[in-house]
DNA sequence: CTGTTAGCGCGTTCAA
DNA sequence: TTGAACGCGCTAACAG
């Protein structure tokens, strides 16, 4: 085998025939057993392999989809690129990856670039949605899928997690294990995520008819584990809950820390609840009960949409609602009415004395 | 602004000009004031943007680079993908993720497809190196730097982490504080990291005159925490050692958890060493000290070693070693001789009772 | 300073 | 069944 870089024309020289019976050999259509077995030698000999570039420019199709997120950190960010990853590669694309930050300026420059044509077609979770950055999605060349919410009359195919909904689920699941005074540590409430989960929020504890109270909401100035920190010390310096429920499970992480250097026991002091249902839930210890928004789960479906409408430009634009599961741990488990004494215990708590 | 396709010709013709001038004026290439106002104009109308693959087969350059890791669910390797990313996209460049499995063949198939030039270089971190991944590394046609060990006389650009230089860190920590019996969770010894690891303890604890023990050995069979799971339970199963020192923060993960089921106090009653440094060790209760293999650095020195090659192909060929640090927190913390009372505890720890 | 033209390497008509 | 020739959209070398 070669390493110098072949060509169609070397390759036809090589077999004595033309680029054409080269090219048509090597892609599969119809040719005499005698010239194919001539190229395919010739082709062996040097190494050959057809030059992705000059391809991409013949048929229109480079082959490669582009996945665009805020954070390349965030574990839900890894979650959704490892899915993607797979779904696409198996389809035979490449992926192309683009840290964009959250600022939406960021992004409409990546999408404007990708109007160069280096992708098929882009994955955009964007954390915040401005009319600019609508603007700029509508009028793209190549297809977008959207993860997360858009405004309903934006006709983009997209798929979001309901977390709203999630945020029932927790507010729920608490309520049934007696806890009435139940905080919320949201992320910035100027991103999509953070006004969603905290209407969620809000419209949970409302029907389950629970006190509310200003002290007992705070936002985090980000969605990381020194934002939590912070805003867990400020929330427990002015409230007393029972139970808190964190935006993310790295607040929930943060949470934690702040628990436990404060002498506070999970769950019996104070139940937790995260949301993303990160591998982190499942790491520490206790284990963390998380609502699961499922991005493993968005991230195939919109991967799926978009290799659909890549094959069919002219389907119809769809919007998939993805519904949150709870996946209950040792943060929540086996926790008695409040004010009660613990005498059990479920026995895989860390730093029993 | 148009959103239908549009090329260089198009312009061309709005303006009035032919299509070599308005190549020029949009690559900053001297044009007349009049012209390149009436160019500008036309191609804002327009929408114009270059098209990255024609530009491309033209310049013999796709202005892409693409990472190739083990797993793209990997702590370290998000990290350093990470890093890659704002390297390689301050440079211009986009980047193309490829999660090979740790199957070498797919590695090698991944070298092949490469040829077809749909990057401009390859960064490369195989977690199992064969004599016929290396022949293929070496008869690449596009430059290929790899992260992590390579026999000495591969003549490939690669940077590495010391892990035996790390072990040694770790194993003289807890000897100083009076630690002897000290365990090794290692992950499968049929990889790179894997037999660094193993090679570094053995020799930093003869070095440091520490009894031996087979069975205070042992390897999960994969660097994660299911594995690590399995394994720490076998490990304390047969032996009682005073420290255990993991292969991977995952891995310690899974003994902090172990330990904690099983009644055992951290850092009092066994001291935990992790090994990459990765978010969790941070996130943990109590947080685990790690040795730091320095995967950005790593992951950043790659990056640049790539650049630099493709700005000077001849330039001869770099091996750079990071030389590890040792992020000394709880797990380790504080600690007395074996034996001794706690009395003081650093008050930064978990479930307190 | 500007326009014309020749490829980059490939797939794909059209003839033979 | 096979070969010759064109063009995808762009940059660069050469003319004018």
């Amino acid at each position: 085998m070669e390493t110098r870089k072949s060509t169609l024309a070397l390759v036809a020289e090589r077999a004595g025939v033309s680029i054409a019976s080269v090219s048509r050999v090597l892609n599969g259509l119809p040719a005499s057993s005698h010239l194919a077995e001539r190229v395919q030698a010739a082709a062996q000999e040097l190494g050959y392999v057809a030059d992705a570039t000059a391809r991409s420019l013949k048929v229109g199709r480079t082959e490669q989809i582009a996945l665009a997120v805020a954070d390349v950190g965030n574990p839900v960010y890894v979650d959704m690129m490892h899915e993607v990853s797979r779904v696409v590669t198996d389809a035979g694309y490449r992926l192309v990856l683009s840290s964009t930050g959250s600022n939406p300026d960021d992004q409409i420059t990546l999408l404007q670039s990708l109007n160069r044509g280096y992708a098929d077609g882009l994955l955009l979770s964007p954390l915040r949605v401005t009319p600019e950055l609508i603007d700029t999605i509508r009028s793209s060349r190549l297809p977008i899928v959207v993860i997360g919410s858009l405004p309903p009359d934006v006709e983009v195919d997209n798929v979001r997690a309901d977390s709203a909904a999630g945020m029932t689920l927790a507010v729920a699941h608490l309520a049934e294990l007696g806890r009435r005074r139940i905080a919320f540590i949201n992320g910035p409430v100027d991103t999509v995520p953070g006004a969603a989960r905290l209407a969620g929020y809000t419209a949970a504890m409302v029907k389950r008819e629970l006190p509310m109270n200003d002290d007992a909401t705070v936002g985090a100035e980000d969605f990381t584990l020194a934002a939590g920190l912070t805003a867990a010390e400020t929330l427990l310096d002015q409230s007393t809950p029972d139970a808190i429920v964190c935006a993310n499970d790295l607040l929930a992480v943060a949470a934690l820390k702040v628990l436990a250097r404060r002498g506070l026991r999970v769950p019996e002091d104070i139940a937790l609840v995260g949301m993303d249902d990160t591998d982190i839930a499942e790491l520490s210890i206790p284990s963390i009960t998380s609502v699961d928004l499922r991005s493993a789960k968005r991230a195939r479906t919109a991967a799926r949409l978009l290799l659909r409408r890549l094959e069919d430009p002219s389907a119809s634009v769809s919007r998939v609602v993805i519904e949150p599961r709870l996946t209950v741990r040792e943060s929540t488990a086996g926790t008695p009415a409040p004010g009660s004494i613990d005498t059990a215990g479920s026995g895989v708590r860390g730093g029993a004395a």
